[in-house]
DNA sequence: AGACATGGTAAAAAGGGCGTTAAGATTTGC
DNA sequence: GCAAATCTTAACGCCCTTTTTACCATGTCT
């Protein structure tokens, strides 16, 4: 049974649609437009999750994400980006957002992350892990672990096919030279490599081998910050 | 639970009210009109945190906070200005103070911003650290670090787009000749100027390298004192 | 069981990006 | 005008990344 929820965001048009839509599915949807206030309300432990906007007046909604994370608060936060400023969703999630839909967005899309993200805070279960392209860190909740562009080309690939199965040839030939030079064992080695770093540090996710089929990202995916 | 808090104004008004509201939400709010006084009773140790005007009477608040962190104390401190005094602002980050809020103030905010600032005390996480543009100085709470022209607008590139990377031919085109001409490996060299200078004190951020990418400044990012 | 294919690992070799250093050029301060 | 600070250029080489090579382990077929 959802909780109770914030909507900031200073565009009272997107605001009331919003916590309307957001009531008929059960939520008691609440708006705030002014940034200092919105943090104290959520500082009051009131609220299941929240939705931010990313751009929120004069403040960035990204500044208050992660102001609202300086102050210990945990609960699943959504941040909303229009298309234009997609450059901002990385910077979202680094700041500590959960997930973050596309304006304009599908509204039944918007209420199946919150119920991700509440269902799995009421699972107790960990936050995903995100994968970043800009830095090409996988982080997994305050560990960092940088990978080198192979590396971090290999894993985006199983991440977007991630259940299926990639064969060694087709990472071969979209990773390394297509013009059949070189070595397939080069696939290997660099599996090996992710492998390695992944047992480092125990995250929701492996690489498996599906003899003579190729490699399957299987488990909790990470969150892929896509440009 | 909020502790001791003394606010400094000389305006009877302004230090009244102030009280009123913050015992309401649970400060134990205490008043002092005096510069000299203020700065005593601070170093007894017995405050949580201080509000103090910028304006106080001959006097100025920034002088006072000036003097207060020089006697070692680092309990937060929140300053006071109106809209008038606007430019008083960055003198009184410089000074010490840990943030400042404009009257009129919206005193939801103003509680808010105290809320921040102790649960960072709390949680013994350090105070962000300052760049100033008019005075070229990275300030870590007590220690300062001049620098100079070119690494300031090299960090100050770095803090403006924290979290992505630049790449060195950006880096290169922007701060120096935009004609192609010259190294870029300038670019390196004062990359290595800046760590250094970053690595004789432990700041909160530091600048990595993404391979291929450029360079990114991860971790809490300075205030930039933009005029 | 033996032979072959497939997958895994270790280590060496190749290559290049990045960092460092030092010295020369330019500007700033006294 | 000299000295100090700052900026720029240039060269060198480390070390990370990538690729290759070799060898072992395991599964699969006859």
């Amino acid at each position: 049974m959802p909780g109770r929820l914030l909507i900031i965001d200073d565009d009272p048009e997107i605001t009331s649609a919003l916590a309307r839509g957001l009531a008929l599915h059960g939520y008691a949807a609440e708006t705030e437009n002014r940034a200092g206030r919105a943090l104290e309300r959520l500082q009051t432990g009131q609220y299941s999750s929240a939705i931010v906007d990313v751009m929120l007046g004069a403040d960035s909604g990204i500044d208050l994400v992660r102001t609202i994370r300086a102050s210990g608060a945990t609960l699943p936060i959504l941040m909303l980006s229009a298309l234009s400023d997609v450059e901002h969703r990385t910077a979202g999630l680094e700041a500590g957002a959960d997930d973050y839909v596309v304006k304009p967005f599908d509204f039944d899309e918007l209420v199946a992350r919150l119920r991700v993200q509440e269902h799995r805070v009421s699972t107790g279960r960990p936050a995903p892990c995100k994968l970043s392209r800009q830095t090409r860190i996988l982080q997994n909740g305050a560990s960092e672990t940088p990978l080198t562009e192979r590396e971090f080309e290999l894993l985006e690939l199983l991440v977007q096919h991630a259940g299926t199965p990639i064969s060694r040839g087709f990472l071969f030939d979209t990773l390394w030279a297509g013009d059949g030079s070189g070595n397939e064992n080069v696939v290997d080695v660099y599996i090996g490599y992710l492998r390695k770093k992944l047992s480092a540090d125990d995250f929701p996710f492996e690489i498996k081998t599906v003899r003579n089929k190729g490699f399957v990202l299987s488990g909790q995916a990470p969150i892929l910050n896509d440009v």
